[in-house]
DNA sequence: GGGGGATGATTGCATTCACAACCATATGCC
DNA sequence: GGCATATGGTTGTGAATGCAATCATCCCCC
């Protein structure tokens, strides 16, 4: 339309597939979080990076996994794990247990009370889930956000295994 | 498979696609963001929050946007633009100006220092998130995500704006 | 079996962010 | 006009995170 400075040639770039879909990717993120979170708040749930804790450890028969390789499942740093898991610890949800078979390592494993936790705010959170993802989108069309996510994802991951 | 525990049983409310959805937007958004900021620290450009903004600014005709309007398309607290703005101030790359027509208010206007900033960077931008994106998903594939996510973030923005 | 490098986890430190309280200005109502 | 309320933006404060350094243990290889 109207004519635009010599600069904006530079920008033109920017119009790119892949960059508009990461920054939907980071608002639709940051929306799904901060709604996500008042949810779990006006219950007295946990915060979200809890919930990730304890339904990953209560998704496994044993209740329990090492520190990094939860860490490496939140996608987060080991040190900001650490912290993570004090404070769940502190308020009872976890329990750190020394690994027999690596002495270095440890457990983080959930207790009963974590247990409990993570079933009291199932339901509300798949509730909640389902008003903020669910409404937006048919259940094809969630599935296929899956794929499509998990596929980035992925690639990713793989790419730092051997980083170029 | 294996019998359970009892306790399981409410678990089982977790295995949903929504909450699936939601842990995949999650970890993808996160080695995603990972990913892209050692990218753009290789190069000595800033990190994704400046990125964001300078971009927003830059794609803005007038080089400008309202303070609280690019916290919403910011997806971030007022509070939290307002101390980005002041770094990315002091780095030369924006300025604050006062609105005449609203004197509560303030531009956040890019200055000539922060436009070349955006175009140096952009094309080495684009370029990483071909590699992120781009490799993983085909190019129908990716408009097809960014559809999907701009549908649950507007969703939710239309949820907020009439809570209850 | 002993030294060197890799790995599991934690700590110190710096950074970033949100919430709540706050000030300045604007707008509605009488 | 003048008070009440809402809105734009900043500041104080506390919480959460990552990086780099550190310590303990493991594993490989000579």
């Amino acid at each position: 339309m109207a004519p635009k400075t010599a600069g904006d040639q530079s920008l033109r770039t920017l119009d790119d597939p892949n960059v508009e879909a990461f920054g939907m990717l980071i608002e639709a993120h940051n929306e799904l979080a901060n709604a996500t979170t008042r949810r779990l708040a006006e219950l007295d749930a946990p915060p979200i990076p809890w919930v990730g804790v304890l339904i990953r450890l209560a998704r496994n028969p044993e209740r329990r996994l090492r520190m990094t390789e939860l860490a490496r499942e939140m996608t987060m740093s080991t040190s900001g794990l650490t912290r993570l898991i004090d404070r769940i610890e502190a308020a009872g949800h976890v329990e750190r247990e020394r690994c027999p078979e690596d002495r270095r390592g440890l457990w983080a494993v959930l207790t009963p009370s974590g247990f409990d936790a993570v079933a009291a705010l199932a339901p509300q959170h798949v509730a909640d889930l389902g008003e903020l993802v669910g409404e937006a989108l048919d259940d094809r069309e969630v599935e296929e956000l899956t794929d499509l996510l998990r596929r980035v994802r992925d690639h990713i991951r793989g790419m730092s295994d051997s980083p170029g």
